[in-house]
DNA sequence: TCAATTCCCATGATATCCCATAATATCCCA
DNA sequence: TGGGATATTATGGGATATCATGGGAATTGA
C-alpha cells in the first residue's frame, strides 16, 4: 500500500504553477491514477486524491437517501472536484476559485494524510500542527490499538 | 518474533546521513519492510517503524469521525511520516524538519523500543535515561502485566 | 488581436549512486 | 583454543541523476 505522506512546501510561480511533490507523482503514476483536487468541506485547504475515492464519494451518495442533508453535503464536494492536468515538469495550475478558497498566492504547502493530501497556506497548516502537538501533550494520544497487528493486514513474517 | 532492542549512536555526516544500525536493518530486510520515521507526538525524537503501524493510522482515520480532535492528531503524525528510503550503504538522509524537531546537529542515538525505535540527541537521551531509572528507585516500577496472552504467542527465538 | 495556457529548455540545489577506507566482528583451520 | 584471514560495519568523498523552479516560444481560445 502505497500512501500519501509527509509534508512538502512548493512556492507557486508568478504563472500559477505549482509543483506536485514527486513522492506523490510516483503514487499516482504507479497506479496511472490521474489526480483530482476538491475544495475540503471542513477546512481552509484544498483535498487531494485519486479517482478511487472520489468513487467512493459517488457510491455513498447513491446508497443514502437523496434527500438527505448529507446528500448534499457530499455533492458539494464533487461539484467543486477537478481532475488536474500535469504538465511535463509535474507542475499543476490552481484556478482561481481553488486559491481564493486556500488563501494561497505565492506558496503551498502540501500535507499527505495516508490515502490523500491536503493542500494549506503554508503558515496556516503549521499553526494547526502545533494545535495538535499541544492537544496532544495535555489529552494524550487517541486511543490505537497499537500491539497486535489486525488479522486483515499484510504478512506476519514468521521465520 | 525479532524486535528492535538496544541503543546505538551514530554520526551523521555534512552531507545530512546517518547509518541506520545493522540490527535494525536486519529486522526490516527479513521482513522486506520498509521504514518509515515520524516526529513523535509527545518528545522531542523521532520514531521510526515499519508499514504495518501507518497502516493501522491509516484505518483508524478512515473508521472514525473525520471531524474529531483525535483525527486531527492522528493526520499529524501521518503528514510527518516519511518512508526512508536507504542508501546502498543502510543509511537515511534526515531532512531539514526532522533534524530541527529533534534537534539534531552531528550525532544520533538510536534507542529501540520493541516494535518500534527511537532517535535522540544523544546528551539528551542520556539525561532522560537517567531520569527514568531515579523515578524508578524512588518510585518503583511499573507494574509489568506480562504474560498478556497474544493469540500468536509463538514466540520463537529465531536463529 | 490579446490574454492565457501549454510546451520546451535551462539551471541551481540537492539527493542518490558508487567507490574507498579504517575499525571491528566473525569465521576457519591448524 | 588461538590467531590469522575474511566479512561486516560505519563513515567519507566525488560523480551523477533528480527535482523544483523559472522563462521564452509556440499554441490555443474568445
Amino acid at each position: 500500500m502505497d500512501l500519501f505522506l509527509s509534508t512538502f512546501e512548493h512556492r507557486i510561480d508568478k504563472k500559477g504553477r505549482l509543483s506536485v511533490p514527486a513522492p506523490f507523482r510516483s503514487v499516482l503514476e504507479r497506479r496511472r491514477d490521474p489526480l483530482y483536487l476538491f475544495k475540503s468541506l471542513t477546512e481552509p485547504c484544498l483535498e487531494g486524491c485519486g479517482p478511487e475515492r472520489i468513487g467512493q464519494i459517488v457510491d455513498a451518495i447513491d446508497s443514502m437517501d437523496s434527500l438527505s442533508a448529507e446528500v448534499a453535503t457530499l455533492q458539494t464536494m464533487l461539484s467543486s472536484a477537478q481532475e488536474m492536468k500535469l504538465d511535463s515538469e509535474g507542475r499543476i495550475m490552481l484556478n482561481a476559485d481553488f486559491m481564493a478558497f486556500a488563501e494561497l498566492n505565492d506558496a503551498a504547502l502540501y500535507a499527505g494524510i495516508g490515502r490523500s493530501f491536503q493542500i494549506w497556506l503554508p503558515d496556516r497548516y503549521r499553526g494547526r500542527e502545533a494545535e495538535a502537538r499541544a492537544r496532544a501533550k495535555s489529552d494524550g494520544l487517541p486511543s490505537l490499538r497499537l500491539g497486535r497487528t489486525s488479522p486483515t493486514s499484510s504478512d506476519n513474517g514468521s521465520s
